[in-house]
DNA sequence: TGATATTGCCATAATGTTGCCACATTTGTT
DNA sequence: AACAAATGTGGCAACATTATGGCAATATCA
């Protein structure tokens, strides 16, 4: 799932230089000599980045073309010009027909990595600006109440995917969302669309449990009140808990 | 609504020379001396863009850790270092720490004014939905929404055209729109403009997944959320771990 | 117009989920 | 310690949802 960058450049061995750089990298690249294949491709799949240079063979504007065209197609895709040409007239161009960056082939490459991954790295943030709002996370565990998933980051910083029904899920998003707060079982009925057996919601306990269990072996975040209900600890809330009994 | 650009510098000539050209372009900009006036007023309200000097006074590196404490405030604010010192080493050191743009201050008042204005076209295109783009790509999927057209890039880089039909086409848009979001029968029948039975939706994505199966017999994006409805797994989604908040 | 493609829906099979029971275990009380 | 109440566990049948193949109705196109 590494991001694929494309190189339109005319020149073999600055083309080539630069893709081994950036294969070592981890990227998927794949190079392209003219304006005509780079179009090809590009309609039949768009990279996550294109690097281009503006003079292409016959073409003296080749790379200029190709931008305005990807422009088009897509606003967001990352454009950086790599050029020999340093003048101020050809950068200012570059960016205004819509070129994330305009760097010259002197660069090091150490210098255009780094901007690559400053360009990506921006691009993620990005992403997902507005998403806080569906989600919870609580101690080791985060909701998303959009993808309807629940992870769980263990000690080792791996995050673990829980597989839960609808039922489960809303029990969990119910519990979690006061966490410390105990829960009777006709308020996690409610909170869950359903009017059962008051055992029926110790099995679903039970089923959740083992879910989290199964990946999280020392998971003990659901405490069993008795006579009360359950309530959710998480991490910090039982640290700061004043009595233990 | 203008922009707001805050510039960090010490050297009141160029300090003020940015800010009057910056102003001249429609900008709002205020100045900052030092690290402690900015942090103070940053504190308050963050800008649309900030511009740094490395260098600040008697901090050799207050530009540094100014960007890195911006970062904790906001992963998305767009930070350019505009600066004296022209080596690598602290090219790529800004662009690690977080910096979208290094510029040494030789560079022409124009060619900042592109940079600037390349910077916000890349930020506001990201905040627009896709709705603009004609392609989309996801995975190894990717969406012509103007000529209604899907194509399937499979592990050796073939790419195969999956016929669908437009009903087909809008629910396969509706999905991929949102990789990894759940959406349940109602939401799919309005996204793709139809309404019909439960069952119907089912039949769609049965003719969809046999479709995509026919040329790439491992599909297996589109997965069913028992009682939920139907999500699109893009191999990128999967691995995507949750963020520490 | 006929030929073809698309669509909605149904019957049936396959699968996933839920509710609850019997029994084991724990907890709180006398 | 003895007891009652509450909870944990495994399992299973009932139920709900989805998958699949097929067919008729409708739409589209040559």
């Amino acid at each position: 799932m590494s991001k694929r960058i494309a190189i339109v450049e005319d020149e073999a061995a600055i083309r080539e230089n630069y893709a081994d750089v950036l294969r070592s990298q981890g990227y998927q690249v794949q190079t392209y000599v003219d304006r005509e294949s780079a179009t090809q491709a590009f309609s039949l799949r768009l990279p996550h980045l294109v690097i281009l240079d503006i003079g292409l063979e016959e073409e003296y504007e080749g790379g200029f073309i190709l931008c305005q065209w990807l422009r088009t197609l897509s606003t967001t895709l990352p454009i950086i010009f790599l050029t020999a040409r340093d003048n101020d007239f050809d950068t200012v161009s570059g960016l205004r027909i819509g070129a994330d960056d305009y760097l010259t082939k002197d660069i090091s490459l150490p210098h255009l990595s780094a901007r690559i991954s400053a360009l990506f790295r921006r691009q993620d943030a990005m992403k997902e600006p507005q998403q806080e709002d569906h989600l919870i996370s609580v101690g080791s565990m985060t909701i998303d109440s959009q993808r309807m998933t629940v992870q769980w980051t263990s000690e080792n910083n791996e995050s673990h995917t829980i597989d839960l029904t609808i039922t489960e899920f809303w029990m969990v998003f119910a519990l979690a969302k006061h966490p410390g707060h105990v829960k009777n079982r006709t308020q996690l009925m409610q909170d869950s669309n359903i009017y059962v057996d008051d055992s029926t919601i110790t099995s679903h306990i039970k089923r959740i449990r083992k879910k989290f269990i199964k990946v999280a072996p020392l998971f003990d975040c659901i405490e069993t009140v008795y006579g009360m209900g359950y309530r959710w600890n998480d991490d910090t809330t039982a640290a700061n808990s004043p009595k233990a009994l």
